[in-house]
DNA sequence: GCCTTCCCTG
DNA sequence: CAGGGAAGGC
C-alpha cells in the first residue's frame, strides 16, 4: 500500500528534521560524555595524569635519556604533588591516611627548620623528595638519570622505597663531589625555598628544639647531606638504609652531573607555583583555603600537631637523657645522629602507622559514629589537647615497664637480645631498629635501643591518636548526609560559614559538609576545579568518601564557594522540582498516603530562609517565591502559600494533591498574575452546559482575574490549587464520555480546582493527550485490520473483548474499576471504522488527513454523568 | 493569540 | 506515560 508507505515518509519527513537534532543530539551527548569522561580521566588522574601514566607506562620501552615531554610532564606532575601537599601525597600511597601525610609534612618542615636542609648524598639518583612525590615518577626519573637504562620493567611504577636505589652514575668526576661550602649552603638554600614556598602551612613553627643541630650541619659538609637524604626520606622511607659512603660519595656526584635539571626543575616548580595566581592559589593552596574557618580549623590542627611533635620530641629528649646518664659513653653527636635516624625512621612508622591507623581510625569512628558530628570532633579536639600527658603517662608506663625488663635481662647477661625481644614483642619498631643498628653497627648501646623503641612506641601512639583526630575532624568536615546531595544547601551554609571564622566554631560547622555538586563547582571554575578536585570523580561519584581524599576536595568546593558563595539561576542545571511537597505546617498536608515533607536540612541555620535563593530552592517555605521566572504552561505543582486553604471542604479535596499546583499560584501570584489578562476563559463555547456553576462559574466569569482570586483570601475557600493524581483519574475516566471537552465544561467538572490557565492548559494538555493515544491506538488496529485482510469496515467491532477495548481500558481505567459506558465501545468502533475508511481510501497520504476524522469524533462526546461533577466522584464512581 | 496535534524526551 | 516544544490552524 503506498499510501501508508508516504504517510509513514511524511511522518518520517517530519520526523527527519527532529531527528537530524537527535542525532545531534545525540552526539552531543556522545561527547558530553567523551568530554565528562575525559575530565574524569583527568581529574583522576590529576595527581598521576595521562602524562604520569605514559611515564609508567611507557618508561619501561622509551629509552630516551631525559625526555623532555616527560620530564616535563613529570615536572607539571610534581608540581601539582606538590602544591596539593598534604591531599595529593596520599594519592600514590591509597593506604596511607592523611594523618600520617600530615605528619610526614609537618616533620619534613619541622626537620627541614631543625637542620636546615641538608646536603645531598642521594639515597636514591634523583634524591628522596622526588620519591616522596610520586611512586610512578620514580621511573621516569630513573631514565632521566644516566644509568637508567636498566629500569625495572615488570614494575615501572614501583614504590621508590621497595627498589634498592639506583646505583650512581659511574662517570660522574669525583672531583664534584667536593663541593665547596658555598656551593653546598647556595644549594640547600635554594631547595630549602622552594620547600618553603611548597609548605602552606604558614603557622608550622621552626621547632625550637634541636638548634645546635643547625650548627653541626654547617660544620659537617657531608654530614649534611646525609641529613637531607634523611629529611627526604621522612616523605618516603626507604625500607633499606642506605650505605652512608655511597650516599655521601655518589649521591653528592650524582647530584651534581644532574643539579642543574633538578635546580631548573625546581625552579620550574616554582615558576608554575606563581605564575597563573588565581588558579595557583586553588592548586597550590589546596590546604589553606580561602575560607577563614578552613584555615583557621586547619591551623589549629596544625599547631596541635606541632603540639605534640613537640612533646614527642620533649619526650624523646627526656628519654635520651636518661639513657645518656645510664650510658655515658656514648658522645652526643652520635647520639644526635642516632636520634636523627630515628626520626627518619619515624616516617616508616609512620607509613605503617598510617596503614594501621586505618583500623583504628574505623574502630574510631564506630565508637563516635552515633554521636553528634560537633561534639565527637569538639571530644577529639580536646581529646588531643589531652593527648600529651596521656602519652606521658603512658611513656612512663612503658619505660618503667622495658626498665623492669632490661633487667632481667640484665641480670641473665642477654641484653641485646632481651631487647631484641623486646623490640619484636613491641612488633612496631623493630625495622627501625634493624636499621638503626644496622647503620650504627653494634654500637648502639641497650639502653638506648630501649630508648628509641620508647621512643617509637610513643610516636606509634601519637601518630595512631593524631590520626584519629585528624580523621575524625576531616571526616567531620567531609561528612555529607546522604540526604543532602543539593546544590541549595550549600549556599546557606556558605554564607553561616562566613560569618563564623573563628575556628571555635569549627565543630558545630564540622556537621554541616560544604559538598557542592561537582557540576556547579567544574562548570563555574572549570580547570581549577578540576585540577584542585584531583580525585573528584571519586568524591562526587561516592559521597562517603575517603576522608583523606575528602580533605582534598572540600577546600577546593569551598573555594568555588567563596568565591561565588551565591549560585546563580543557571547553576541549577536541573530543573527544580516542579511538585514541591508542602511543609509540615500545612494542614492540609497531612495527606497519610503521602511520605511526610522532608525536615528542612538545616532547620536552625538563620541565613537559610534570608537567602532568596535558598529559599526558593529550598523548602518551600511559606513564602515561597520563584526567583527566576517559570513557564508559564509548566504543569502545576502545590507549593502555594498555605493561607489559602482554609476549608475543610479544601481540605478534602487536598487530601487528593499529591504535587500539583500551578506554578503561577506557587509563583506567588502577588508578582505574577498581572501580567496575564488577555486570556479569557469565557471565549470558548460551552459545548456542555454544566449543571453545577457554582463558584466555578464565578472563577470562570472572573476569567484572568483568577489568578488574582488566587491570592485573594475569600477565593481559596473551596477550591484546590492545584491537579491530583485524582483529577488524572478522573480526567480519564471523563474521557470516556467525552473526547473534546471544552474548558468551560473542564471547569465544570473539576470545580474543585481554583482554576487558571496552568490548570486550564494542563486538563486541556490531559484530553490531547488522552485523544492522542486514543487515536494512535484507533489507527494501528485500523491499519492492522488492513494488514490483516479486513475489507470492510463491517467487520470492525469493537466489542469488550477486543483488543483495542483492552488497550484504551488499560490507558483510560488502568485499575479496571470504572465499568466503561456502552457508548464509549460504540465511539470507539466508529472512530476506528473511520479510521479504516480513511487509510482505505488513501486519505492518510494527506497529512491532515485525520482531522476529518477528529471533526467525527468530536461530535460524538456524550454527557458526562452529573456525578463527575463532584468532587468526591472518583469515590462515588468505585464505589458502584 | 489560543488551541490542537505531532513529535520527542525522560 | 506525562509533559514540553514546535508548528499549524482558526
Amino acid at each position: 500500500m503506498p499510501d501508508h508507505d508516504s504517510s509513514a515518509l511524511s511522518r518520517q519527513t517530519k520526523r527527519r528534521r527532529v531527528d537530524i537534532g537527535v542525532k545531534r543530539t545525540a552526539g552531543s551527548v556522545v561527547y558530553a560524555q567523551r568530554t565528562r569522561e575525559t575530565l574524569l580521566f583527568n581529574t583522576m588522574n590529576q595527581s598521576h595524569g595521562p602524562e604520569q601514566d605514559r611515564d609508567c607506562s611507557l618508561v619501561p620501552h622509551s629509552h630516551g635519556g631525559s625526555n623532555g615531554d616527560g620530564e616535563k610532564s613529570n615536572v607539571l606532575r610534581k608540581l601539582l604533588k606538590r602544591a596539593n601537599s598534604y591531599e595529593d601525597v596520599m594519592m600514590p600511597f591509597p593506604g596511607t591516611t592523611i594523618i600520617s601525610q600530615l605528619l610526614k609534612t609537618n616533620m619534613g618542615k619541622n626537620g627541614d627548620s631543625e637542620g636546615g636542609f641538608q646536603g645531598s648524598g642521594g639515597l636514591s639518583s634523583a634524591g628522596s623528595d622526588f620519591q616522596a612525590e610520586d611512586v610512578c615518577s620514580n621511573s621516569s626519573r630513573d631514565r632521566d638519570s644516566p644509568l637508567a637504562l636498566s629500569p625495572a620493567p615488570s614494575s615501572p611504577c614501583l614504590p621508590p622505597f621497595g627498589r634498592p636505589p639506583p646505583p650512581h652514575p659511574s662517570l660522574t668526576p669525583l672531583d664534584l663531589e667536593r663541593l665547596t661550602d658555598e656551593h653546598l649552603r647556595a644549594k640547600r638554600a635554594r631547595v630549602e625555598n622552594i620547600i618553603r614556598g611548597m609548605s602552606h602551612s604558614p603557622c608550622v613553627a621552626p621547632p625550637a628544639l634541636h638548634p645546635r643541630e643547625r650548627d653541626r650541619d654547617r660544620e659537617k659538609g657531608i654530614k649534611t647531606g646525609r641529613r637531607e637524604d634523611r629529611e627526604r626520606e621522612r616523605d618516603c622511607p626507604p625500607l633499606q638504609p642506605p650505605s652512608p659512603g655511597s650516599l655521601s660519595r655518589g649521591g653528592e656526584g650524582y647530584r651534581e652531573s644532574r643539579g642543574e635539571t633538578r635546580g631548573e626543575v625546581y625552579r620550574e616548580n616554582k615558576r608554575k607555583q606563581r605564575l597563573p595566581q588565581q588558579q595557583q592559589q586553588s592548586f597550590t593552596q589546596l590546604v589553606c583555603v580561602r575560607q577563614e574557618k578552613r584555615q583557621e580549623e586547619r591551623r589549629q590542627l596544625k599547631l596541635q600537631l606541632e603540639d605534640m611533635q613537640k612533646q614527642l620530641r620533649q619526650l624523646q629528649e627526656k628519654f635520651y637523657q636518661i639513657y645518656e646518664t645510664e650510658t655515658e659513653e656514648e658522645e652526643e653527636e652520635e647520639e644526635e645522629e642516632e636520634e636523627r635516624a630515628g626520626g627518619g625512621e619515624e616516617d616508616g612508622n609512620l607509613s605503617e602507622n598510617s596503614h594501621r591507623s586505618d583500623g583504628l581510625e574505623n574502630t574510631h569512628r564506630d565508637r563516635r559514629g552515633d554521636r553528634n558530628h560537633a561534639d565527637g570532633i569538639y571530644d577529639d579536639l580536646s581529646e588531643l589537647v589531652d593527648d600529651p600527658g596521656l602519652f606521658l603517662d603512658r611513656a612512663r608506663a612503658l619505660f618503667r615497664e622495658q626498665a623492669l625488663v632490661a633487667g632481667e635481662k640484665d641480670e641473665e647477661g642477654e641484653k641485646e637480645e632481651g631487647e631484641r625481644d623486646e623490640g619484636e614483642r613491641e612488633g612496631g619498631g623493630r625495622l627501625k631498629r634493624d636499621w638503626g643498628r644496622g647503620e650504627k653497627g653494634a654500637g648502639g648501646g641497650p639502653m638506648r635501643a630501649e630508648g628509641r623503641q620508647l621512643a617509637e612506641t610513643l610516636k606509634q601512639e601519637l601518630n595512631s591518636a593524631m590520626s584519629q583526630v585528624v580523621d575524625t575532624v576531616v571526616k567531620g568536615f567531609n561528612h555529607k548526609p546522604p540526604s543532602h546531595h543539593h546544590l541549595q544547601h550549600h549556599p546557606s551554609h556558605h554564607g553561616g560559614s562566613q560569618n563564623t571564622p573563628s575556628a571555635t566554631k569549627a565543630p558545630s560547622q564540622a556537621s554541616f559538609p560544604p559538598f557542592p555538586p561537582s557540576l556547579s563547582t567544574d562548570s563555574r571554575f572549570g580547570g581549577v576545579s578540576m585540577n584542585m578536585n584531583g580525585d573528584s570523580p571519586n568524591f562526587h561519584s561516592a559521597n562517603q568518601r575517603l576522608p583523606c581524599f575528602g580533605d582534598v576536595i572540600i577546600p577546593s568546593t569551598l573555594d568555588s564557594f567563596g568565591g561565588l558563595s551565591v549560585p546563580t539561576a543557571g547553576d541549577q542545571t536541573e530543573a527544580l522540582p516542579l511538585v514541591v511537597r508542602k511543609t509540615s505546617a500545612d494542614p492540609h498536608q497531612q495527606n497519610p498516603s503521602l511520605p511526610p515533607p522532608p525536615p528542612p536540612p538545616h532547620p536552625h541555620h538563620p541565613s537559610l530562609h534570608s537567602s532568596p535563593l535558598s529559599a526558593s530552592l529550598g523548602f518551600s517555605p511559606p513564602s515561597f517565591r520563584h526567583p527566576f521566572p517559570l513557564p508559564l504552561m509548566g504543569y502545576p505543582f502545590q507549593s502555594f502559600s498555605k493561607d489559602q486553604r482554609s476549608s475543610p471542604e479544601s481540605m478534602d479535596l487536598s487530601r487528593e494533591t499529591v504535587g500539583l499546583r500551578t506554578k503561577m499560584g506557587s509563583g506567588g501570584g502577588v508578582h505574577f498574575v498581572s501580567h496575564h489578562h488577555h486570556h479569557h476563559r469565557q471565549s470558548s463555547p460551552p459545548q456542555h452546559g454544566g449543571g453545577s456553576e457554582g463558584l466555578s462559574l464565578i472563577k470562570s466569569e472572573c476569567g484572568d482575574l483568577q489568578d488574582m482570586a488566587d491570592i485573594s483570601p475569600y477565593s481559596g475557600s473551596t477550591i484546590q490549587e492545584g491537579l491530583s493524581p485524582n483529577h488524572l483519574k478522573k480526567a480519564k475516566l471523563m474521557f470516556f464520555y467525552s473526547r473534546y471537552p471544552s474548558s468551560n465544561m473542564l471547569k465544570t467538572f473539576f470545580s474543585d480546582v481554583k482554576f487558571n490557565r496552568c490548570i486550564t492548559s494542563q486538563l486541556i494538555k490531559w484530553f490531547s493527550n488522552f485523544r492522542e493515544f486514543y487515536y494512535i491506538q484507533m489507527e494501528k488496529f485500523a491499519r492492522q485490520a488492513i494488514n490483516e485482510g479486513v475489507t470492510t469496515n463491517e467487520d470492525l467491532s469493537v466489542g469488550r473483548e477486543s483488543e483495542l477495548y483492552r488497550a484504551l481500558n488499560m490507558h483510560y481505567n488502568k485499575a479496571n474499576d470504572f465499568e466503561v459506558p456502552e457508548r464509549f465501545l460504540e465511539v470507539s468502533q466508529l472512530t476506528l471504522r473511520e479510521f479504516f475508511n480513511a487509510i482505505v481510501a488513501g486519505k492518510d497520504v494527506d497529512p491532515s488527513w485525520k482531522k476529518a476524522i477528529y471533526k467525527v469524533i468530536c461530535k460524538l462526546d456524550s454527557e458526562v454523568p452529573e456525578v463527575f461533577k463532584s468532587p468526591n466522584c472518583l469515590q462515588e464512581l468505585l464505589n458502584e
